[in-house]
DNA sequence: CGTTCTATGTGCATCGTTCTACAAACCTGT
DNA sequence: ACAGGTTTGTAGAACGATGCACATAGAACG
């Protein structure tokens, strides 16, 4: 590698002769501990200032903290997570902390070396996205360094915190707008995994629709459609389901990406939407409000989903051992993709 | 911080000791060292591999590299990034780097943030994707790190690569294929940033723009809408400029993220695309593809600019002090958006 | 059988922090 | 004036790698 930087960098050994003071005060101010005096505190702050003096993470990442947060998200298609990521940042504006982004690709193999090379890398805490992994891996991991999760429900996990909205909720909130509407053969398209179950937030949708439907009397309308994520896949489930004999008259899609691509599907196979078709998705992304698109949509708030666990990680980081899970209550924004329709 | 992981840690003494070696040779199997025997290395692979060694990125960036590279977005809200990223995690497939994610939020000051947090992080090189920042200052960054930039033009820099496609072709594409569908007047929106001349990609595909306008003969149509990213933003201009008297019968947009935001306005508006508007984007996301958005939109390959940005860096860490420039040529994709229109 | 050379392996200083243990200085209250 | 306590500052050993400088063992040669 090129030489670069040799003895030029400003350590905390040269503002420490700068100040002149000892290099352990100087850590001290830097981590605000106790046993400065004011003056010395003041001195020291002149001097990082004037030198412009910044830490060297990996050294710190060497003893103490690196003041560096992990974030994991499944893929970065999904418009959503920009949400999330500016809670957390919201929530860091005045912290010491930075956050770093791993992409788990949605493959299960980059997912576990995102993880590792975040751990290796020292990262003070993680907030994982989605994950796509059994409660016995999750608390090994929350063995290894503080984590939160946002959209995974186990309300009983004590080694980590988790940040969700309501998805039961959300989807019943879904079934009734639509029934109200007047819609009565609804049907769910869903996202195929290797289910983990209650855990996922696709399968707690799931009963929420599959509850609401028969709280509607709608039992034999019920039915849900697994896709994997891929656009194809998703447009073939999609043509499919509105090609087949009981075609369903409003579909609830379990994520705005796929309710985007029936969008599509429909469009191209002529139907009206609303009219021939109602379509409602998840999440409120800013597609939701384009003209072309009109898509009705839960909002689950995720800047309030980021930042509070942001919040959470820290406190833990900062010592707190108990578990906290937090849950936001989600809110239908109706637009035009689920108008009522006269039958 | 709660007491993890005391001294259960298998560091590369740990392994040396498990070998029976000394800790330089297993420093020295871990680099590809030369001065290795076949058989040693053998045994020290072996330990590893039995006690589950993982070095510590920290430690290293202490002295050498971190094997961590870190990659600037200006947002995440551009799913053409996606291409990007998915290109860079390609190249490092089999290597032993990690890509790490900081996003610039658009603002200036979280752009200058994330650079710090990444030099500080002792990132061993930095992709710089859409840099808002003048030539001086990309020169002192790439001082202190090796560098590849995406997406801004700067030919004749040598203290770091760039990977581009030819954005003024590009544009030019656009108004030829318009003006072979019947298209005359022809308007441009751009975004509205100051400028660093000629250096910006949206500088050079209004350049691109205005010399096709003129060769086609045109001169009287050209006009270029300049506005800020937000949305709010983008539909007022739109709105403006479909309201206004010597409305264009196309709208060339510097990226699909805007043509996905006049689409809606013409559609509130009450006008057909195409019949009313042509509408012409820019990097071709999958949004693109969509039936409701059906948008013409320029490919210039996302996968390839990560991927050569990737393989680029690596070769200037490994290095290069010669500076390389990547061009990818762009290529028209024709959608309903822009249909030839009887006139 | 020395001498020189090369290949292989080791010892240890070093990187920039943190933090424990300790010294020094300064208060108190008798 | 002195024991005891508190506050403020410092010395120096980690942390886990890297990589220079060196030791050692054979090999090759005259």
């Amino acid at each position: 590698m090129a030489p670069r930087q040799k003895s030029d960098r400003v350590t905390i050994k040269t503002v420490a002769e700068d100040a002149g003071v000892s290099v352990s005060a100087v850590s001290k101010v830097l981590r605000d501990a106790y046993g400065v005096s004011g003056p010395l505190r003041e001195r020291v702050r002149a001097s990082m200032e004037k030198l412009g003096y910044r830490p060297h993470a990996a050294a710190r990442g060497m003893r103490g903290q690196t003041y560096t947060l992990g974030v994991i998200l499944p893929d970065i298609h999904n418009p959503f997570f920009t949400d999330i990521m500016s809670g957390v940042n919201a929530a860091l504006e005045r912290t010491q902390y930075q956050t770093l982004l791993g992409i788990g690709q949605s493959s299960l193999g980059a997912q576990q070396e995102v993880i590792d090379a975040m751990i290796d890398r020292q990262m003070d805490g993680i907030i994982f996205i989605g994950p796509r992994m059994p409660p016995p891996e999750l608390d090994a991991l929350a063995a290894k360094v503080p984590m939160t999760i946002i959209a995974n429900h186990s309300p009983t996990a004590q080694a980590y915190d988790t940040v969700n909205n309501d998805d039961f909720l959300g989807a019943t909130l879904v079934v009734q707008h639509l029934v109200h509407a007047g819609y009565r053969n609804i049907a769910m398209l869903s996202l195929d995994l290797p289910p983990i179950e209650q855990l996922q937030v696709t399968t707690q949708r799931e009963l929420g629709y599959r509850q609401a439907m028969e709280d509607a009397g709608l039992r034999q309308y019920i039915k849900v459609v697994m896709s994997e994520q891929t656009p194809r896949a998703i447009q073939a489930a999609a043509r499919q389901l509105l090609r087949s004999r009981g075609r369903p008259e409003a579909i609830f899609c379990w994520t705005d990406f796929v309710a985007l691509e029936v969008l599509s599907v429909a469009h191209e196979l002529g139907m009206k939407v609303p009219g021939d078709l109602g379509v409602v998705g998840y999440d409120n992304t800013t597609y939701c409000d384009l003209a072309q698109n009109a898509l009705t949509s839960i909002d689950q708030s995720g800047q309030v989903l980021g930042l509070q666990s942001a919040r959470l990680l820290i406190e833990r980081i900062k010592g707190r051992t108990t578990a906290e899970h937090f849950v936001v209550t989600p809110r239908l924004v109706a637009r035009n993709s689920s108008q009522p329709v006269a039958r």
